[in-house]
DNA sequence: TTGAAAGCGCTAACAC
DNA sequence: GTGTTAGCGCTTTCAA
């Protein structure tokens, strides 16, 4: 940054004209209503290229107060949803002409607040945030809210405390479709890697899943919800655990919170030889594109992504350029897709 | 970023100090020689915390001339390779106290110019980029080679022009081992969706092939060589159209330049009743996570993203912090994954 | 140990 | 149409 840009001030001095004239034929203000003449115009927009001028955005963004950048800290880009989700952030963004400052939490509440604090200080016009498991930064959160930073959540929120703007899916719903279709095969020993309980993601889609139940009539064996976090490891090492302590065989199907972990009990599944879905039903959540290829396709649940992205962007939008939001929290149905991994 | 924020000066005033001081305990001038009374500090540091302060990055970055970010421009983040490369940036970055800048291309050179000034404006410490294909933004690279701004080319690089610093995958290599590999099997009517020959990546992969039918003393067939872009729907269209044109039933192999390519190229032949293997051969390359999991496990090539990436950032470092790199181009070698899609 | 003041590059109110 | 000048919030020299 230190390496001799041109500034506005050597245009200035070459053209002989004031700061003030090159700033405003640079900012095209004669379109705003001053006048320029078009000498003026011609020559420091030449010697402005000629110099190869490139603005300040630092300089430009503490004159102004405005940034121009969007914060997105997520939990985990290698996650296919989150993946999509910042693509058409990103996408929507650069269209608006904001740029994305991006940071990942990794599921850690101090990554999570650095990010928020590195955010803040750059002083972005609006933050979105998957925020990680647990409520450590509430605080946080909640300084941002009276500061008056447009915040939005996606993906997961806080249940005691709705005051933020969010929009997820309906993951009840979500969840106990998939339970349901399983139900209605006749299979009642569902597993469930469910994720932290404390994410609203995994709160409601155990609720999801009791909610089937009850709808079916059937008694959950609270002891087939099992808690984890939300990588690969997680499905694989509590599969093994489950394989080893024999559950396995007497379940029907084994479902996960995401499609990452839904790899991990794959894995595990295939290398002690249990056979989807002969020996066990399996299904992830989240519809990563890839599992329709896979040798035994997987079933899952299709949130929608872009449309949850799209509206969380909007939703910043709105309240970036002060607008009142009529809806302060959003829910996007979702949808099941059934496969071979629940025999069909 | 007009919303008020606590200010030093605000500090200053509330605590009697001088701003300078008040600068000088924010940032722990002391623990860097110049002394300060432990009472200022704590008054300082207490109504800093009291008021809610968070430092003004734009004023710091403009004083400073520096702005701890790092800007990254992609094609495409939803294609694996550059999502693990975006991952790993990420996080080495931020280990380091960088930001990251993400920015998207979608192989259009207009996009890539945008997202380059836009760096370039924002002062960022350095750039890593994976070029897009063509060579239309070769005089702003210049441009920013003479200002001297840290770029570090990935994936990607110029034949013609060798003076940017780079870290690619030894392509060459990495496909004539591919193509070496169904050689091997008899197979030599090998159909290849390569990408745009301009593109450093699918010169060399086009010279890999060609190496390995040399190497087997075997003529290439050169309208087996089919330019494309490289996008799933790339492989979808060209198969499609070589199903229809009859070439399909008299090739041994249809390999793609990448994985996502590949993508296209299985559901143009599921949806057909092709084969794999039985009625053909098929590769990716990238060594996409998923394909080990497909009905039919995907040859790839493994490209070993994470030392890319690692060098790339570490060469990037070293540019920013006024190193003398010893080598200004860096070839990652990268393995052949051979699967079922290929007869194994 | 601390403060005054200049400067980073740009915008915008105000004057001519 | 154009120039002067006062900020924006922070760092840093130079003095005290």
């Amino acid at each position: 940054m230190g390496k001799n840009y041109t500034t506005i001030e050597d245009i200035a001095r070459k053209t002989g004209k004031s700061i003030a004239t090159v700033s405003r034929v640079l900012n095209g203000i004669d379109q705003k209503g001053i006048p320029i003449s078009s000498k003026t115009k011609e020559i420091v927009l030449s010697t402005a290229r000629e110099l190869g001028y490139v603005p300040n955005f630092a300089a430009r963004a503490l004159s102004l107060k405005n940034s121009m950048a969007i914060g997105l800290i997520i939990p985990d880009i290698m996650q296919l949803y989150f993946n999509e989700l910042c693509y058409i952030i990103s996408k929507l963004a650069a269209e608006k002409g904001y740029s994305i400052i991006l940071s990942h939490s990794y599921e850690d509440s101090r990554a999570e607040r650095k990010a928020l604090e590195m955010l803040v200080s750059r002083r972005v016009n609006g933050i979105i945030l998957a925020p990680c498991t647990g409520d450590k930064n509430m605080d946080m959160l909640k300084a941002i809210r009276k500061q008056q930073i447009p915040l939005i959540l996606v993906d997961r929120y806080f249940k005691d405390f709705n005051q933020f703007n969010y929009v997820t899916t309906d993951d009840v719903e979500g969840c106990s479709q998939l339970v349901k279709h399983i139900l209605d095969k006749g299979v009642q020993n569902i597993l469930f890697i469910a994720g932290n309980p404390e994410t609203s993601v995994s709160a409601e889609r155990i609720e999801g899943y009791r909610k089937a139940f009850s709808d079916a009539g059937v008694k959950v064996a609270e002891e087939n919800i099992i808690e984890s976090s939300y990588f690969q490891e997680d499905g694989y090492r509590i599969t093994l655990e489950l394989i080893k302590s024999g559950r396995i065989k007497k379940a029907g199907a084994l479902i996960s919170v995401n499609d990452y972990v839904a790899l991990g009990v794959l894995d595990a599944l295939e290398e002690n030889g249990v056979r989807i879905p002969d020996d066990i039903f399996t299904a992830g959540y989240g519809n990563n594109k890839f599992l329709k290829y896979f040798k035994t396709p997987l079933t899952t649940v299709n949130q929608h992504i872009e449309s949850l992205a799209v509206s969380a962007f909007s939703q910043l939008i709105g309240l970036i350029e002060g607008r009142i939001l009529t809806e302060k929290h959003i829910k996007v149905p979702c949808t099941l897709v059934a496969r071979r991994s629940t025999g069909d």
